[in-house]
DNA sequence: TTGTATGCGTTATCAT
DNA sequence: ATGATAACGCATACAA
């Protein structure tokens, strides 16, 4: 702390009355130093127990090896995924990774950006958090010209690459799924709208039931969010009509589940009478006792790619600004909660545990 | 990137014709400045678009404001909580938190943390792998006057605080709670007992049995972890036995859901002749059709305080190291996994939900 | 092969 | 109240 303990390459160049410089070069093994030199610097380098500082070098080479990943929460298992896969693939190229947690404040995202900026981060992963309409704080990456990757929930900037999931696939996926199952009135607990992710798993919705010849019935899509409630009065609802739907596709395993536990209630059977697949694979769901089918994002994948996306940009042509899309295959995993069938056989999209 | 494109106050001093002395006084409202310039300076600057490199002030001022947090593994709900309650603690105070992941392996924490003391962080937070025998890393850090902070998973070593639960309140709680539900053959999914936690854990067990003058069944104290299956075949080896438990507490909350998953296939009632709790409570508890009663952890709280104790210390005194021991109450979530009576009233240590 | 000098962007010390 | 200069620790262009 008190600064002036850590041994620098001036004490070793003392020990041993040679300059800095060839300290420096000895240790970064420059090839014009003799083995003699370079051989002796190492071994009193490792005597004093000298350690280079990161933060010197950071100044003088205007590189911190470390990126800023910004998450409405962190502690939500598909964000905590990618940062998995973002570190675990970043680390062995010696980044650190500085994490942040915007709450779905564009307020405190805007913040997050500039003081990562300010601590000159070699690259910002983000998310974005659902309030975000301004696009003031990501031009103001670019303008330092630090790669900015979105994953998941990414705005569409020129110059800023993404890392997604094929939202419409997963919704796709999911409602014929469910329609091979037998499923003729599907509905769809859909999130905000408004936000591409699941404006993109509806429209997929809709795809499937047009492709298959099926209406679609307005009121049974529900405007859910991602609470347990809002899913279980969705059911309340829907089951004081005539007619109710025979399968159900959520934008949210949340909602699946609060229909799952209002369905029994009204002493409904999953999945004979009722078929339910959820979104994003939530832990929760396999632990079930009825597990329940859900559409997986693939998140530690999908940070993982975001990485890789950052070290290409970084290491390639820095005045050219690629600009990369990606975009990943959703994952369907069917358990019983629309399962029919004893054995399931020949379903090359989709995984069975 | 390319370095030479951020202002510095250089930039403002020509623009000003005064000396970059005088503007980064101005810009810290240094007493001893006019009015008139501050104002100009402060004026320029946010013409200018002027941003502190954090990184240059740190190089002279030997604090980064950035900490370090390495844990086994990020994406696991206890942990990514911890996370969250340090960053959300520590965020407003202009701290940064960098994340690393040791896997559960010695070597990779021990490099963690030279990295992270290489980067300079102003402390680190830790908790510590499974495989950690060695103290040497630990003492790095101690060497270069870095606060160190263990949480849940610590070392006893001079000079270092920690965070932790009282595993072992919470091991008695469990058992206590399972006695007053009237069982009197209470079987202990314990960890490895070479684990700290969970060797408190087990001796709170073994003093609730004690105190309440059940006798202790060396054969009901199976060694499991953390694994779903291990909890399914501890009970398919006890249930072979003619005389089985009429309780469980296990230390992890997945060995507990074997267990009930592997009681339900032998027709066994829950809580009816087999009441259980788990520990962690684990999100999934209480999603479950027959939601795990289970001892909370607090993590939230737990990165809070780690955070707290980090403050104080860095704002202290820094030649004299305190060493601050914190233990947190852990709280018993009362579910229907070991919930014999319709209403449950008078428990001021549990919680029921 | 090695040394000297300089700069990265700040702040602090010493003058003025 | 302001300016000049050094220092934080490192790497590098230029000399030798």
């Amino acid at each position: 702390m008190s600064k002036k303990d850590s041994v620098t390459i001036y004490d070793i160049s003392k020990e041993l009355n040679i300059s800095a410089a060839t300290v420096s070069r000895a240790l970064n093994n420059n090839p014009k130093i003799s083995v003699k030199t370079r051989e002796l610097v190492m071994k009193t380098a490792k005597k004093l127990n000298y350690k280079q500082n990161k933060l010197a070098l950071a100044l003088k080479s205007g590189r911190t090896n470390t990126v800023g990943v910004i998450v409405p929460y962190i502690n939500r298992n598909f964000f905590s995924a990618v940062i998995d896969g973002i570190e675990n693939e970043l680390s062995p190229h010696g980044y650190h990774v500085i994490i942040c947690q915007s709450h779905e404040n564009v307020e405190l995202e805007a913040n997050h950006v500039t003081t990562l900026l300010n601590t000159k981060v070699d690259g910002i992963f983000m998310s974005v958090s659902k309030s975000t309409e301004d696009h003031d704080h990501f031009q103001k990456v670019l303008n330092e010209k630090v790669p900015l990757v979105f994953f998941d929930r990414k705005k569409d900037i020129q110059g800023v690459s993404s890392v997604t999931i094929d939202d419409f696939k997963g919704g796709y996926l999911a409602t014929e799924h469910l329609i091979k199952q037998g499923a003729t009135r599907i509905a769809h607990f859909s999130g905000n709208l408004n936000l591409e992710i699941y404006r993109k798993r509806h429209d997929g919705y809709i795809k499937a039931l047009k492709d298959y010849g099926l209406p679609v019935n307005e009121k049974w899509i529900v405007h859910t969010n991602s609470k347990i409630e809002t899913g279980a009065s969705a059911v309340s609802e829907l089951w004081q009509e005539k007619t109710v739907p025979d399968a159900i596709f959520s934008a949210s395993d949340y909602a699946a589940l609060g229909a799952i536990q209002e369905l029994k209630k009204l002493n409904v059977s999953i999945p004979d009478e009722v078929s339910i697949v959820g979104f994003s694979n939530e832990p929760f769901t396999k632990f079930m006792e009825l597990p329940i089918s859900s559409v997986d994002q693939t998140p530690v994948l999908m940070g993982q790619i975001a990485a890789q996306v950052f070290l290409e940009q970084i290491n390639g042509n820095q005045s050219l600004s690629i600009e990369k899309k990606v975009v990943l295959a959703p994952e369907l995993y069917i358990r019983k909660s629309s399962n029919k069938e004893k054995n399931l056989k020949g379903k090359p999209l989709a995984s069975m545990e």
